[in-house]
This record gives C-alpha cells, structure tokens and sequence, in this order.
RNA sequence: GGUCCCAUCGUCUAAUGGUUAGGACAUCACCCUUUCACGGUGGCAAUAUGGGUUCGAAUCCCGUUGGGAUCACCA
C-alpha cells in the first residue's frame, strides 16, 4: 500500500517552527518511501480563523520546497481539502455512526452558556441523560428543529492498547475517555471527528502529530472500529521547547518562520536544523538538504523526548549555508540589504567581504553601515598596541600613501597590498602601522567586514582617496 | 488530582548488556592573519537519584525526584 501523509494545519496565523517541523516529517515520511503527500485545511473552528493565514501555508511549504501532491489548490482524487467545505460528509458519518452505536445526540450542551457547559456535571461521563433518550424519541427532537450536538458514545470496559512507531506500545484505560462531542452544534465537527473521517476518507495511512493526542488515539480508534475502518500508523512527535518548560509557540511571540526569514535566516538552513530536532541520522553527518533527508529518513530514528530551539546552533547552520552559496547566489540573497547605500562602491567586491564573515544576513546592515558615510570617530581609534600605531604615526603614514595611491591604475585587492606593502617597506615601517591607520580613515570603526585593501576595493578610487584626504585634515 | 509520556555534556544528540560514554553547537586556549571573521589544533563538560537483575547496566525491572501532556461545542 502507497504510503499517504498529510499536513493539516488551522489557518490560524504564522507558521511555527514546531508545526513547520510537523509537516517536515510527514513529507519525508512520504517521500523517502515514494509516497505522496497531502496538504489539507483544518478550519473548522470559525472563530480561530485569521484571513490570510492559509496563503501563509502554502507559500511557507513552497519555499522550503515541500510541495503537496494533493490540496486544496491543486486537487486530488479526494477533495475537498478545506474541511469547512466538507461538512455535509461529516454530518452523513456522525449521523452513520450514532445508528452504529459509536456516538448518540445530545441536547443538553447550550453554547451561548459555555461556562454551564463546562460546569455541568451531566457531562460526566456515562452520566450524560442524553444517552438514555431513545434514539426515534431523540430524531423527533431534532426533526422538530432542536439543537443538538453528536457525543462519542464510549461504552467500552478495560485498556486500550494502541502502537506507536515513535512511543511503542500505549495503554490507556477506556474509562480514561471522555465522551467528546464530535459534531458541534453549528453542525461542524470538531478535530476528534474530523480527523478520523478525513484521514479515512483520503487514504492516509501514517498519521503523524504533536504527542498532545497520544491519550486521545483509543477514541479515535474507537470511531475506526466502529466504522469497521482500519486505523493509520501512529507517529506522535515530542514538542519543540523554548526551554524545559515551555514549549514554543506563537502566542509566546516565539520566533515563526517568516520571522527567522526576515532576521536573515535561510529557508534552507531552517529546515535543516528542525530536522535534526528530535531526529538524526545514525550517523554524523548535519547538513542535509531536503533532497538528501528523503534518502536518509527513517521515522525509526525518531526521538521520543522535547527537544529545545536552539538559536545558536541554528546560527551557526545558516553561516554554513551562506559560506555555501556560490558568490553569484550570496550576491544574489544580499541585495535587498544594500538598498540604503547611494554612492557607488563594488558590490560584488563588498558581497565576497561579506560571505565568510556574517552568519545570518540581518548582520549585514551593521557590517556596512559606514559604507554611505564614514561615522564620526575618535582620534583614539589609531592607537594599536599591536599593530604598533598612534595617531603621529597613522597621519605620517595616511600621508605617504595618498600620493601613491592617486597613482595606482590596478585597483585590485592584490595590487593594492603589493603597494601598500612596498610603501611600508620604502618608509621603514611595520605592514600594520600603514594598512590599520588607512582601514580606519577608509571605516572610522575597529572591525570592518575586510582589510585595508578590501575597504579600498569596495570603495574605489575616488572614495577611498577622498577618505584618506579627509583623515589627514582630521588627524592634523 | 486521575491517567499517559519523558529523563546522556549548558543545548541538539550517538552508543539497541561489554566504548577511555562518541560527535555537533556554545564556551575557553592556541595557530593562521592587513582589523574582524573563515579555517585549523586542543581543553572544559553528561548517563537525575535509590534499589534490584547480570560476570558485566547509560542500556532491562521497580521505587523516588524532576519535567511535560491530557481531562473544551480548540486543534
């Protein structure tokens, strides 16, 4: 049988890492056995819906390049894919399984009175007075247009025992069960229905899911048997923590994907590090691309314990993946962040200074912010102990390189080292007491992305000799 | 509280009864070096705890402690 995942989020806002990392493991779990890959909307809870928060899925899937075989904007052999467009199927099975004794209607929830609701202890289970209403007596009420709500009828004595390919063997008792309403009173389902028939109905047969629904499994399993369904593979995954406490979420203005895109994170590079959190590949090998996990992926291999967000190990990734990229494809990411820079300089030069020294491309405004304008700064800045300047020597210095240089044709890196190099030597001088003094007239700051003649590159001619120019007035 | 689940360096993890408990991030030191990085080398650092079982336990069993989940007309 052709293995069937799916995703099926609720259109309820960002994404989140634990959510992205979600559908991570049910794409692989698909693809790395030829499988396919569902994407579905859980949206039947009207009033969680956020507008706008579904495109949000699929441009998230599409970036990090987890396309869906089946969904509600491309189709499938079993659409809907958007729940809320489902309901007359829902109502069919619930109405299905209260005739097969799986679940029985229930008039006394009202849901303008939700606290009475919560409150009343007529929901207990097996205490609910509604079960004992015969079931002619309780279609009369509903023909009659009564509201009502279909309740799981859980009659069932002893343990229930269920397997779990990340947790192994579950036993819950079914007394543990609580009789849940699974067709709401607007006639929606609600996920403990929905799921069931959904995963039924499209052929799923791995289910994978936060481990919040492991003691809710023998329920669901409840409606298979009684439907006279077989039940999925279960693949519960531990949550992804903020700490050892918490777990990370949204609603914790926790970082979601598209805010670790918009500090400069790559899609790539995310979906790298969440894949090794709470999987490896028995081997040690970290950096994988999507590609590359479908061969590797094993739900085996799956941990059963929370693993926490590590921002600094994720860092420190996506500098693996900047230093990966080709010069033309780090040019390329790194545009959008020079907009604020008007004078004309070597982006190409400034682009290659930039890629082995930044690990996420939010650190390049700071890197190049002396690039428009160089800001104001100390005379203090050209003592160097260990370049064994001071402010005499770096204007001597800055003064026996301006004329050289307004001489210089080749303005290459190397080209300028050589002469900057010759001049130290011409002037009994050590390198540094030359290169620091005109990298800090060229920056004004102690680090720069880049040397002396790297500065210089970027600058060009003119630029760097009007630098220079304007340190020696300063210095003198 | 009932029930279920979890427990290896600070963090992510490897080791499916026999390893000097391995790797990675972070951190520290050193090297490289036209600053800062990149890169390289090395250091520090863990089996929560108490009992069993066994020739031998991180690994199997029980208790303890700690943590999480669940008990909605949310998913």
């Amino acid at each position: 049988m052709k293995t069937r995942t799916r995703f099926a989020p609720s259109p309820t806002g960002y994404m989140h890492i634990g959510n992205l990392r979600t559908a991570l493991y049910e794409y692989l779990i698909a693809k790395s056995t030829g499988g396919d890959f569902i994407l579905r909307i859980e949206d039947t809870d009207q009033k969680r819906y956020v507008e706008g928060a579904t495109d949000i899925i699929f441009q998230t899937l599409k970036r990090v390049g987890m396309l869906w075989d089946e969904g509600p904007d491309i189709g499938g052999n079993f659409g809907p894919y958007v729940q809320s467009e489902r309901k007359p199927i829902y109502a069919e099975y619930a109405h299905k399984l209260v005739e097969l004794g799986g679940a029985y209607y229930c008039f006394c929830a009202h849901k303008d009175e939700e606290d009475e609701v919560e409150n009343n202890p007529a929901h207990t289970k097996l205490k609910d007075p509604c079960k004992l209403i015969p079931l002619e007596e309780a279609k009369k009420r509903i023909a009659n247009g009564e509201s009502f709500v279909v309740r799981q009828n859980i009659n069932k004595k002893g343990t229930s025992i269920f397997h779990d390919v990340v947790y192994g063997d579950i036993e819950i008792d079914y007394d543990e069960l609580d009789e849940g309403v699974l067709l709401k009173s607007d006639g929606l389902p609600t996920y403990n229905f929905a799921n069931v028939i959904d995963d039924h109905l499209m052929h799923i047969s791995h289910v994978v899911r936060g481990n919040e629904y492991i003691s809710s499994t023998p329920k669901y399993n409840l409606i298979y048997e009684a439907f006279g369904w077989e039940p999925p593979v279960y693949v519960h995954v531990p949550p992804v923590m903020k700490d050892a406490q918490h777990k990370l979420s949204k609603r914790n203005g926790d970082a979601s994907f598209q805010d670790l895109v918009a500090k400069g994170y790559l899609p790539e590079a995310i979906l790298n590090y969440i894949a090794l959190l709470g999987w490896n590949p028995g081997d040690e090998r970290e950096i994988f691309s999507l590609k590359e996990l479908e061969q590797v992926f094993s739900s085996e291999r799956l941990n059963k314990s929370p693993a926490i967000f590590d921002i600094a190990k994720l860092t420190w990734m996506n500098g693996c993946y900047i230093r990966s990229l080709s010069p033309e494809e780090f040019d390329a990411v790194a545009q959008p962040y020079y907009a604020n820079i008007t004078i004309p300089i070597n982006k190409k030069a400034l682009s290659s200074a930039l890629q082995p020294r930044i690990e996420t491309l939010g650190e390049i405004a700071e890197q190049i912010d002396f690039l428009q304008a160089v800001p104001d700064y100390d005379l203090a800045l050209y003592e160097n102990k260990k370049m064994k300047t001071t402010p005499e020597v770096a204007e001597k210095a800055l003064k026996i390189v301006l004329p050289i240089l307004s001489e210089v044709t080749d303005w290459s890196n190397d080209n300028l080292f050589e002469v900057l190099k010759a001049a130290a030597v011409a002037n009994e001088m050590k390198n540094g007491q030359v290169l620091y003094p005109v990298r800090i007239a060229l920056s004004g700051k102690e680090t720069t992305p880049g040397g002396a003649t790297e500065l210089a590159v970027i600058l060009g001619k003119d630029e760097t000799l009007n630098r220079i120019k304007a340190a020696i007035q300063k210095l003198a």
